[in-house]
DNA sequence: CATCATGTTATAAT
DNA sequence: CATTATAACATGAT
């Protein structure tokens, strides 16, 4: 499921956990989510409190001491749950965090997510800039697409050290706004209207899809439960997977085809491929 | 039974 | 070496 809108979302399941102690761990060793990270190593966790978290991208860390953080990643089908003390592991629960008030649980059943350890104060200093910080600048931007002058535009979009946290829907509400066609080579591209249409749709995104929970997560926590709020109607997302769509700007049924390795919708009518 | 899924990455080709 | 393309990963829903 998760584009960086979702990965906050799924973030702030734990947040209300900040300040309590890990009292017990589970694991399932065998699963792929550990292919980076022993599952034994993480007992190091066991008696020490969570202390804060955080978001880059698609990437959550949560930090238990100044050099000691969890760092989850929840590929396609990842989920962050909070469950009762004693709540009994389901067939994908690969980890799971107890505390004295909830079981902390990550649930994949693809995992093509995974989990790592970091013993560094600041292991994400090197990622690149989101596209909500300020260093996703005009010029970044237009840097970005000199080097890579024939990617398709939707593989600029999807990929990570580019764009963090866009993922196949943030892109294809890219392109559409822009008016151009997911495959487009990025040296076609004008960065200023890039740049800003990138920024509308992550911000937009962070604004439809956690902007309702923040309020019912602050209430304290409803095990396995929480409303996930979507981009209005006027929005591409709206309308990319179901049958028969239509663009919601000219009403043309949406055309649907594989770009960049991913299944992606577009108009075919409001979505241009220009010549230069 | 075949197809597809809001992701990443190792490997190959250029 | 740098850029770009593709197959593979594992499970469940339709």
């Amino acid at each position: 499921m998760p584009e960086l809108a979702e990965v906050e979302l799924a973030r702030r399941q734990w947040s209300p956990f900040h300040g309590n102690r890990i009292v017990g761990l589970e694991t399932h060793p065998a699963a792929r989510i550990y292919r980076d990270c022993p599952a034994p190593a993480l007992r190091v966790l066991e008696g020490l409190s969570l202390q804060t978290s955080r978001s880059h991208g698609k990437r959550m860390l949560f930090t238990f001491a100044p050099e000691l953080h969890l760092e989850i990643h929840l590929g396609m089908s990842g989920k962050l749950l909070v469950g009762l003390p004693d709540h009994a592991l389901h067939k994908h629960d690969h980890l799971v965090l107890r505390t004295q008030q909830a079981s902390l649980v990550f649930n994949d059943y693809r995992m093509f997510g995974r989990v790592m350890l970091h013993d560094r104060a600041d292991p994400w200093a090197d990622l690149p800039p989101q596209p909500q910080d300020s260093r996703f600048s005009l010029a970044r931007v237009r840097k970005l697409l000199a080097r890579y002058p024939n990617k398709p535009l939707k593989a600029l979009l999807l990929d990570q050290n580019t764009c963090p946290g866009i993922g196949n829907w943030m892109a294809d509400e890219i392109c559409w706004r822009l008016g151009l066609h997911p495959g487009v080579p990025v040296s076609r591209v004008d960065p200023s209207p890039l740049r800003r249409t990138i920024r509308f749709v992550t911000f937009g995104a962070l604004k439809h899809v956690t902007e309702k929970n923040a309020g019912a997560s602050s209430s304290g926590f409803a095990p396995g439960s929480y409303v996930t709020q979507v981009p209005p109607k006027s929005w591409l997302f709206q309308h990319r997977w179901k049958k028969g769509g239509l663009c919601p700007k000219c009403r043309t049924p949406l055309a649907r085809d594989t770009i960049a390795t991913r299944t992606t919708a577009w108009c075919s009518s409001c979505q241009i491929f220009p010549s230069t």
